[in-house]
DNA sequence: TGTACATCAGTGAACGCGCGTTCACTGATGTAC
DNA sequence: TGTACATCAGTGAACGCGCGTTCACTGATGTAC
C-alpha cells in the first residue's frame, strides 16, 4: 500500500530540521537559501515542499527545536553549582564562541528572530519560556521571582557576550568579554568561583 | 570649474549613511536592498556607486558612524548615578524597544555583524572600543580596571535584554525582562535605585 | 550682466545571478495475489 | 517464492522576481570671459 514506512519522512523532515539548524546559526537565516538547506540534508530543491509549506514555515520549526534541544540539556544538568559553574564555563568557551552552528542558537540569532513573522517569534517565546524556568530551578534559593529574575539576567548577558565577543577582531578584547561574563554570570548565578569540584575539562565542542 | 561644492557631494553621502543605519537596524543588513536605501535617501539606483565602491563598503562605513553617534551620546552624559540612570531608563524602555531603526545598533545587529566581512567586524571593533571606554568613565570608582570589566558586562547585558524583549510575543514577559535588565543594570553601574534626582520624564524616541 | 562651457552628481535601463516556489516526472519500496 | 502494481518521497528543470552592480546618458551648477 505505503511505499515507505512513515518513519522514513520523519528522518527526512528531522534531518532538514538539524542542517537547517546548523546552517541558519552560521549564515543567518535571510543568509541559508532553500537550495542550501537542502543539498545540506543531502537532497535537492524539489523536496523541501514535501516537508514544509514555505521557508518560514521551515523557520519557526528549526527556532523551535533549537529552544527545545537547549532546554533540554539545561533540564538535564544535575543541581548544584559545579554543574552550572561548568555548564557556564563552556558557554563562554572560545570553542563555542568559534563554532556558531553547533552552539547557541539566541546568540546566533535573537536579532534576526525579532524580525522575523509572528509565527517564528510565538515559537520562539514558546521555547524561551521553558527555559528560564530550567534555569530558573537551578537558581532557586527559597525565593522563586527572585531566581526567575536572575535567571532572564544570566540568560541575556550570556546571548549578549557571546555575541559581542564573535563580533570583535581583536583577540584579547574577546577574550576579555568571555572572562569577564564569565565572572558576572557566576555571581548572578550564586556559585562562588572555584567551587567546582569537576576536574576542569577542556570544553566540548557542542555546548549549546 | 566644479559642477557642485564638495559639501553637495558629502552632506549626500551622509545622508545615505544615516538612512542606512535606519534601514539596515530595522529590516536588516541582509534584508536592505540597496535599491531601497538609495530610494530612501531620495537618490535613484545608479547613483550609490559614485559614493561607495560596494554593499560592504556601506555596511562597514554604516557600523561605523552608528558606533561613533553612540559613543558621542555617552561621551556627553553628566558623570553622576543621576544621568547614568536616567540612560538606562531610556535604553530598557518600551519606546526603544519598539523604535529599532532609531535606536542601538548592537541591539538591532550584533549578531550579524558577527556574520560580516573582516572589514565591517574591525569597524566595529574600532567604534566598540571606545564606547566600553566611555562607559568606564561612569562607572569608575577609583579601580580603572573593575570599572572596564563592568562597563562590559553592563554593555552586553543591555544588549542582550533589549533583543530578547524584542523577540518574545508575550507582552508582560517582554516587560518583566526590561524591568530585571533594568534592575540588574543599576546594580552593575553602581546606582541605587531611586537615587535619581530627574524628574521622571517619558523615555524619548531616540534612544540609541 | 549675459552667454558658452566644462564638470560630475544623479538617472534609469540593463546585466547575470540566486532567490523562493512550482510541477511534471521518476523510481525505490511494500503489498496483493 | 515470484510478479505486477500502487504509492509517494525525491528529482531536476523552470517560473517570475529582486538582488548587487554596470554604464551610457542627462542636466543643474559654478566658472570663464
Amino acid at each position: 500500500m505505503t511505499r515507505y514506512r512513515p518513519e522514513h519522512k520523519e528522518a527526512t523532515r528531522r534531518r532538514l530540521i538539524e542542517a537547517a539548524g546548523r546552517r541558519f546559526k552560521s549564515d543567518g537565516i535571510d543568509g541559508s537559501g532553500i537550495a542550501t538547506l537542502v543539498a545540506d540534508a543531502g537532497l535537492t530543491n524539489g523536496a523541501f515542499y514535501n516537508h514544509f509549506a514555505s521557508k518560514d514555515d521551515l523557520i519557526a520549526t528549526v527556532v523551535a527545536a533549537q529552544l527545545t534541544d537547549q532546554a533540554a540539556v539545561i533540564d538535564a544538568l544535575p543541581v548544584g553549582p559545579a554543574s552550572m559553574q561548568t555548564y557556564l564555563r563552556q558557554y563562554l568557551s572560545p570553542a563555542h564562541r568559534d563554532d556558531r552552528a553547533g552552539g547557541c542558537p539566541s546568540a546566533a540569532l535573537l536579532d534576526e528572530i525579532g524580525r522575523c513573522d509572528e509565527a517564528t517569534r510565538a515559537a520562539y517565546t514558546v521555547g524561551v519560556e521553558p527555559m528560564i524556568a530550567a534555569v530558573a530551578r537551578h537558581l532557586d534559593d527559597g525565593d522563586p521571582q527572585g531566581a526567575q529574575e536572575r535567571a532572564i539576567g544570566l540568560l541575556t548577558l550570556l546571548v549578549g557576550s557571546l555575541q559581542l565577543a564573535r563580533a570583535v577582531t581583536n583577540p584579547a578584547l574577546s577574550q576579555q568579554i568571555l572572562a569577564t561574563a564569565y565572572t558576572h554570570a557566576l555571581s548572578l548565578a550564586g556559585v562562588q568561583p572555584g567551587a567546582s569540584t569537576l576536574p576542569v575539562a577542556p570544553p566540548t565542542q557542542e555546548s549549546s
